[in-house]
Order: structure tokens, then C-alpha cells, then sequence
DNA sequence: TTGAACCCATAGATTTACTTTATAGTTTTG
DNA sequence: CAAAACTATAAAGTAAATCTATGGGTTCAA
């Protein structure tokens, strides 16, 4: 016995409506179409559904016991439809992001925000870990799509990377603040505050210093850069931090701010790593949301030069 | 969006398989049959299931989602055509019946139980009221099938009769029990039991020997036949009774029984009728238990003549 | 590196299942 | 009693799914 959708479908409308030809009505189709399949349905399950009283159709009772079930089956199946037509629609889906501290201030819960606005049936996680966690929960495929700073290529990941400028933040007052391009020897002898000494940007920033001859004052050591700027604001240092706390910064404080960030040279750049889980699919939810973050950091990247 | 069975069938077996190739084996189909069932599915959906990556086939996150709701469908659908084969093969299904309490003793019992057998999902009653609450309740279309003694014939009730003679029980040591037939004469003036006087029985019973003219002598009037018997095993009447207590008697007591039963002349009928409801389509475990019960009714009759 | 054995996709022919049209027999209804 | 319901059946047409045949790609081992 191999019931198809559409028996089950004709079968319960003729139930429902009582007739061969109202169903035919029902379903679109003409009265021989209804009467045929409904003939052949009894003849595939090997007993009558219906008795033939005076031309008409008249269920019996395993044709009830039977109405249920066909009704519980078609209902199941347009419950499948209509999900799939909500992941389709990018209505429906589960989305996992993981992301480094810098990022995860605004840049990351802006975008992703902006990307869920109508989309209630998402099912979304934004985590924020260090960028060496982020990176191994993207290798371990735990989650779909992280953001963090680059770390060697593996294998397990794909990663598209974005080289962002580094930028100087000085008090408003501050002389310095007329130049248009901040170099180590505007700064020199003057207190900085930097992260931790293995740090990427200390790293970078020693060096600049170092090549051009001039000293690097560390007045303060953190862990991320976002309060350094509350350091600045109160003329204690000036610091060179990485574009996600410029925008964190600027979107947290508006105009009314008390710093300014201008360019640096030599150039420091703060490697991110957009990265998704290689040799597995993405979901579509996920591509879409890769698409969207990558415009987004470049469009970071262009504002920042 | 149409879904059918066929391409749930085939993107679940593709899952399970990890294959085009292996799916189409063992849908025993070919390889291009659900390489197109699996295309024409993912157009209609309106996005990829699969990516095609290197020649085989990778499941996209959306299709694992999509794989639980098509396997909820099929099990729906399994299950329903499991119920349909056990409804075919009347192995599933109700049965009310309604009985006489002279039927009730042994005949409807065995003849149920015997009916039943091998058959464990089949959800069976089996009332036991007066005649006349059994005709109502088939009237009124409360049971399936009904047992009992005829009454005006009634537009909602289909009834095939039997006209089953009554017979004399006589103790076994009484001189008449070698006489082949019995007859008003033979008792005359010796103590009877009897129903009430309003049963056909009674009726019948005092009309053969007021037209023989010989005398009924009542000492026992009962509500129903099985009782007197013993009270004839103790040698203190007879009684012409009912086809059925005759048959629950000799069930019960097997050979070894104080009471002879001999034929009766004027014949005295108990007519009894297998009742199902008009105007409504009875169930096939309805009619199968129908024409059971009518050919033990037909046997049972023929062996009271 | 080359051939064998896999894999999947596509095209054209074929088969199958379903539908429509046409028709006839009933029953109900006005 | 005629008209308008209803259902069933047959024949013809159509749409969908399948098969055969084929080609291109990957993997594996000799």
C-alpha cells in the first residue's frame, strides 16, 4: 500500500464536503478526476471507504477512523511547507556568532540588529570571547560565523581578512589635534596607554616608536582599548586603538565628545578575520549574514583611511 | 509550494545515505530519477539543500532541519497506512452488540469470543438488556448489532428473523422422555414452569393446550428459562423452553445432565431477530460479525427441528 | 600517472498516473 | 414529469516521473 498526498487530500475533502462533485468543486479539479482516485484509493487499501447508496456517497465508519489520521498527516505536511517556505524567506533559521571583545561593543550587535529586524523566528547567538577561543570554536565548527583578530590560516577555517588602520586619540585641546597625520615624533616622550606588551597593536607600536628614534611613555596598560579613551578625555595620555573602539567610541559619546582621533603614521593595522567553518555548508542565514558583516568591515576599513 | 510523499521519501533516503547513488539503490530506483526528484525539490522550495561540492552531494544546515519535519510526515504516514492494512485485515475496529438475556448466557459469548480470536485489537462490547431496550438502542443507532426477540418491524432497523422452536424439558427418569414428540396431552395437568404471562412463550404455551383442551398447571413463573431447568433436574416440572437456554444448558452441564429436551407439538416459536441499524453504512467487522451470527442463528435452528 | 570505480548531472525516450471530456444511469427537486 | 442533482465509466489527452545512455569530475591504487 503506497498512499500519495494527493489521495489523502482528495479523500478528506470528499469526507468533508460530502460529495464527489462539491470536492472537485473544492479542489479544482472535475468530478470523474475525484471519483477515479477515490475508487482507486479503496482499491489500494483493499476495503470500501464509501457505500454507493442511491447515487450518492455515504462514509463508513472506517472512513472516519481513517479521517483523522489523513487529516493529522496533511496537517504535518503543510506545518513542512510552511517552515520551509519561512527558512526560504530568510524568516526562519539559527544563527551562531562569535566574536572578539573590540568588535562586540557595537560594531557586531549593530549589525547583527539591524540584520534580525524582521526576522522574529531567528534564532540568534552572539558570544564574545577572546580572538584564539573565537578562532578554535569556528575550527570546532561550534559556531557558524566568528569575528576576530587573525591568527595563522588552518585548514578547518575560511577566513576573509580585513587589515584595519590603527588611529590616534588625542584631547580635543590638545595641540596636536590640529595636524592632520599623527606621527611617533608628536608623541614623543608623552604618556601612552597600550595593551598588554603580546598585543598586536604594543607590538606594533614599540616598533614605530623604536625605528624612528623617538620614546614610547607607557602611562597605562589594559585589556581592550575602550577605556583607555576615557583616559584620553581626561588629558592623562593619548593612546593609538583600533577602528571598532573609534566607532564604539563615537557612537557611544555622539559629537559631544572630548577626543579626537586622527591617522597615524606609520601605519599600525589591527589583521580581523571574518571566519566561517571550511569543508561544511553554510546555512543561507549564515551567508547572507557573512555578506553583511563583510561589507560592513570593509566599509569600516574605507572610513578609517 | 506542493510537496509530495515521493520527494519526502527521496530527500530523506538521500540524508540517510549520504548518496544519490546508494538512495536510488535502495529506493530501488535509479541514480537520475532521484538526482531529478532532489533538483525539482530544491526549485520548488525555492533554495539549495545540497551543496555540490567535488561531485557528491554535502547536506546544508537547512536540509537537517528540514529532514526531522519530513521524517515526522513519513511516520505519520506509516502509521496511517499500518491502521488501514489492520482495519483490511479486521484486525482493528469496534463492535457494540447488544443481546437478549436468553442469548446472553452462551450463545452470543462463545460466538464472539470465537470471532475475536486472533483479533486483539479490536475494541468489542457486549450489553445484555431486555429485548426491547436492545431494539431501541439499535434504533437509535447506539450499537452496531443487536440481538433479541422480534418486535414490530421499525423503519430504522434492518432485521433478518428466526423463527426458533421451543422444546420440552422433561427430567430424565419421567416415562414421557422416550416418546419421539411432546404434546399438551402428554402433560396434561402436570406442573409447568413458565415466563411471565405477558411472553410470547406464555402465550403461545397456554394457547396449545387451551385448543387441545388440557390443563396448564403453573407452578413456577420465572423471568427466564435457565433457572427452571433445574427445577425440572429436581423432578418438579417441566418447561418448554427456549432454543437458547437449551443450547446454554447443555453447554454448561455436557453429558452428564438430569434433563432430556424432546420436540414440542403445536410447534411454540421464539422469534428472534439480528437487528443493525438502517440508514447507515455498517463497518466491515459489523458485517462480517453479522453473517457470522446469522449462520449460527440458521445452524442453531436447524438443530432444534 | 593512468585506469578503474566511484560520484553526480543532463538529455531524450518511455512509461505511468492523473485529468479531462463525453456519456449514461440514478435520485432528488420543483 | 422535467430539470437538476448526483456518481461511474470509457476513451483520449497531458503532465510527471522514470529509465537508458552519456559525459564530466573525483578518488584510489597499481
Amino acid at each position: 500500500m503506497n498512499l500519495t498526498f494527493r489521495q489523502l487530500q482528495t479523500f478528506v475533502e470528499v469526507m468533508r464536503t460530502g460529495s464527489v462533485s462539491e470536492a472537485g468543486r473544492s479542489l479544482g479539479r472535475t468530478q470523474p478526476a475525484i471519483s477515479a482516485m477515490i475508487t482507486n484509493l479503496e482499491n489500494e487499501i483493499g476495503f470500501l471507504l464509501f457505500e454507493r447508496e442511491r447515487g450518492r456517497l455515504v462514509a463508513k465508519p472506517e472512513a472516519h477512523y481513517f479521517m483523522e489520521e489523513a487529516e493529522h498527516v496533511l496537517d504535518r505536511l503543510t506545518q513542512s511547507s510552511r517552515t520551509l517556505r519561512e527558512i526560504g524567506n530568510l524568516e526562519k533559521g539559527r544563527l551562531r556568532i562569535a566574536c572578539n571583545p573590540a568588535s562586540s561593543n557595537f560594531f557586531m550587535p549593530q549589525l547583527l540588529a539591524e540584520f534580525l529586524k524582521g526576522k522574529p523566528k531567528i534564532e540568534a547567538s552572539l558570544m564574545m570571547r577572546s580572538s584564539r577561543i573565537v578562532t578554535d570554536w569556528i575550527a570546532s565548527q561550534q559556531y557558524d560565523i566568528g569575528f576576530a583578530e587573525s591568527s595563522e590560516p588552518r585548514s578547518t577555517i575560511l577566513s576573509e581578512d580585513f587589515a584595519l588602520p590603527c588611529i590616534c586619540a588625542l584631547p580635543k585641546n590638545d595641540p596636536l589635534a590640529l595636524k592632520p597625520v599623527i606621527t611617533p615624533h608628536d608623541l614623543d616622550g608623552r604618556s601612552a596607554a597600550l595593551l598588554y606588551e603580546e598585543h598586536t597593536t604594543t607590538i606594533q607600536t614599540r616598533k614605530a616608536f623604536q625605528d624612528s628614534g623617538t620614546r614610547l611613555v607607557k602611562r597605562f596598560e589594559l585589556q581592550t582599548f575602550l577605556p583607555s579613551l576615557h583616559l584620553v578625555e581626561g588629558g592623562l595620555c593619548y593612546t593609538i586603538c583600533d577602528g571598532f573602539t573609534v566607532h564604539s567610541y563615537e557612537q557611544s559619546m555622539g559629537s559631544q565628545s572630548n577626543v579626537v582621533f586622527k591617522p597615524f603614521e606609520p601605519r599600525i593595522t589591527l589583521n580581523m578575520s571574518l571566519m566561517t567553518p571550511a569543508h561544511r555548508p553554510k546555512s543561507i542565514i549564515a551567508e547572507m549574514f557573512t555578506a553583511k558583516l563583510s561589507s560592513a568591515a570593509s566599509a569600516l576599513l574605507k572610513r578609517l583611511d
